[in-house]
DNA sequence: ATCCACGGCGAGAGCGCTCTCTCGGCGCCG
DNA sequence: CGGCGCCGAGAGAGCGCTCTCGCCGTGGAT
């Protein structure tokens, strides 16, 4: 039972150190204003009791809960098939810890499950969000902006308020339409403040892949998009697309960042454009599909058509055979800066630095050479 | 501005409804012993201001939290490598969401931060822990039993109190050791009571494997084992032990769960005793080192070598050339386990049913069978 | 020497909720 | 028909903290 003994509270450390609360106070926020004889008593008698902040009594006067929420809107399928949001958690949660403020995550479990997190979000329980929600239609997205929660999105969301940054070139190319097939309007901001997200170059990371392969000189380029509904599918065509300007629309063929969707689309592939030289596949998972097909169907690789991959996925690049040359984003660092931002943010809000509203940021891409391109 | 326009508070919906905060208060938790009329006017008056209880200052009085950590002090490699620990948390999330808590994620980076941890539990911010350990040197269950916290464990923890339940069998055989290398005592328990985990039945998946592979009419069955400074892998060892009572020693490497080890292992067995016609793997990402091994030796697979792995990892299993067959554990089901004993746990610290001591669960497994084995 | 300014510290008022205690009203038993 | 018990509702006391105020002591300016 004397585990129930409640632990000591303000109030005690106060009388053990024979001052008020309020010095107790002071001292543990940061000890400003205090003078060091007092300090030095006051960090005597918190060590002795073992006095830790109760911090539901602090958040109910201040409002502040150094609590920061993580969102992840994916149903089901790519959360759980690969490393990427494991990476991205632990990022997020090494910025956060550096700054001393809780993780409280939120999986969304299917379409009806939304109105739960939206609510749980306005509900103030948490100080902002990041959130993860790679669909164009997802109505999340909405519905957190809608909350008026400080908010940064992982991965760029589907609408027009949302476009890339300078750094990825024009968005469209001629004819053709770039941009997402059924982008939808921008949510009423309603005091969150500007979309702010962080996203890898997904773009140019596509031209650098491709223009590795036209600099082998191939010159029957093909692309494997991902699922076309995620900005990232859309953003890698669009970077193949920069580079092809004037590709035969054969060879894009659609496929859904799963391997055996890299598998059916790269036997069209081969069955429309069997004088195919290269192939650049939206993510590793559907170039390994690719590659077991070229494989089956006795195309040597990279000799006779050379395949790159999206994501560097370990598990995957380095197991295929050959050794997938990919294209790689910093997962890791991706999350440490969405958490920055979003500290950022929360900063200001209290009143620090109102000019110079955060920006969304693109991160870099390198391409990594193994063999099969 | 309007958006900081604090939100309604009991007070606001008491006045609303002409009741006292009391009754609203009732109301809010359940609502009994508060007359219908009434219950209906408060209802009311909860949806039309749009009144989310505040957490904070009902926990101040409460003291719980309805939130549960969760820990994953997994020092970088396995975490991020498989989809593993992301199913767990599905499982975990969707139980405590049924049950309305919240999931604070804690992930340790590297040794220095198990205080940190530690200190987070003691202070009494969440009710309760489900902690991921999976390293029987590892300090940080020790440090969370110390901290007085109900918790759950994923995976059993290698100290003595947490052996196996009956269901496994006999814990050795005979000469050999069974258990873990390095186990350490149990950590003094205080009030948190006895340890309690969930792991799958590592050692019957194992033994069900290998019967498998004996039933195949194999007979020079080879383990390549996991790190042995995991339970699961030590396990696993045991299981294969159970069925191979006489086998010849030298059919048992060490491996270490990466398909590096396992290619090293294999390697290593086909120079030791090249008659090997089969092999189980401690988990899937070895199994698939090992029969890239075979494949570049000429030996083809299942017909000359079985091969059977562990995990179900879908992105490797089905992936190989030839896909494997392994043992499946129903992870996201641990995990919705792993909660529900905690929260079962929390349950009857308020009283309910002071009988019945909750205790470990061990998961079945099932024999997944492709074309390796 | 007197006054004022200022910095250090204590007193006390809540933050929004739960929960116990009390009171009033009604049904029921004798 | 009167009293007792019980149920439904309100009043009010905190939970542990922060923060504003105001007091007091010190030091510099006059």
């Amino acid at each position: 039972m004397s585990e129930t003994a409640s632990r000591p509270t303000l109030e005690a450390v106060a009388a053990r150190a024979g001052v008020s609360r309020a010095t107790v106070s002071r001292v543990v926020n940061g000890g400003d204003g205090v003078r060091e004889p007092l300090v030095e008593r006051v960090r005597r008698a918190v060590e002795e009791l073992g006095y830790v902040p109760n911090q539901a009594a602090r958040s109910l006067v201040t409002k502040r809960h150094d609590a920061v929420a993580v969102v992840i809107a994916e149903p089901e399928t790519r959360v759980f098939a690969d490393p990427f949001f494991a990476l991205q958690l632990r990022g997020i949660s090494k910025e956060l810890t550096a700054h001393d403020n809780q993780l409280v995550l939120l999986l969304t479990e299917g379409r009806d499950d939304h109105a739960r997190v939206a609510r749980y979000l306005a509900g103030g329980h948490v100080d902002g969000a990041l959130v993860f929600s790679l669909h164009l239609d997802d109505p999340l997205p909405g519905l957190i902006r809608g909350a008026g929660i400080p908010t940064v999105f992982g991965g760029r969301p589907g609408w027009s308020d949302a476009t890339l940054p300078g750094a990825s070139g024009p968005a469209a190319v001629e004819g053709i339409p770039a941009t997402a097939p059924a982008a939808y309007p921008a949510p009423a901001a309603s005091g969150a403040g500007p979309t702010v997200y962080v996203d890898s170059d997904n773009r140019g990371g596509a031209r650098e892949a491709v223009r590795h392969l036209v600099g082998l000189g191939r010159t029957r380029i093909a692309h494997i998009t991902g699922a076309l509904d995620q900005t990232s599918a859309v953003d890698r065509l669009d970077g193949f697309r920069d580079v092809m300007r004037d590709a035969d629309p054969r060879l894009i063929v659609e496929g859904d960042f799963t391997p055996a969707g890299g598998e059916r689309a790269m036997r069209e592939l081969l069955d429309r454009c069997p004088d195919v030289d290269a192939v650049f596949a939206a993510n590793d998972l559907s170039a390994s599909g690719a590659l077991r097909v070229l494989r089956e169907q006795g195309r040597r690789v990279p000799e006779d058509v050379a395949v790159i991959g999206f994501d560097d996925m370990l598990i995957v690049a380095e197991q295929t055979d050959p050794p997938l040359t990919t294209v790689r984003q910093d997962i890791e660092e991706m999350g440490r800066l969405m958490a920055r931002l979003l500290l950022r943010r929360l900063d200001r809000r209290t009143g620090h630095d109102p000019a110079e509203a955060p920006t969304s940021v693109v991160t870099p891409t390198t391409l990594v050479r193994r063999a099969s391109a």
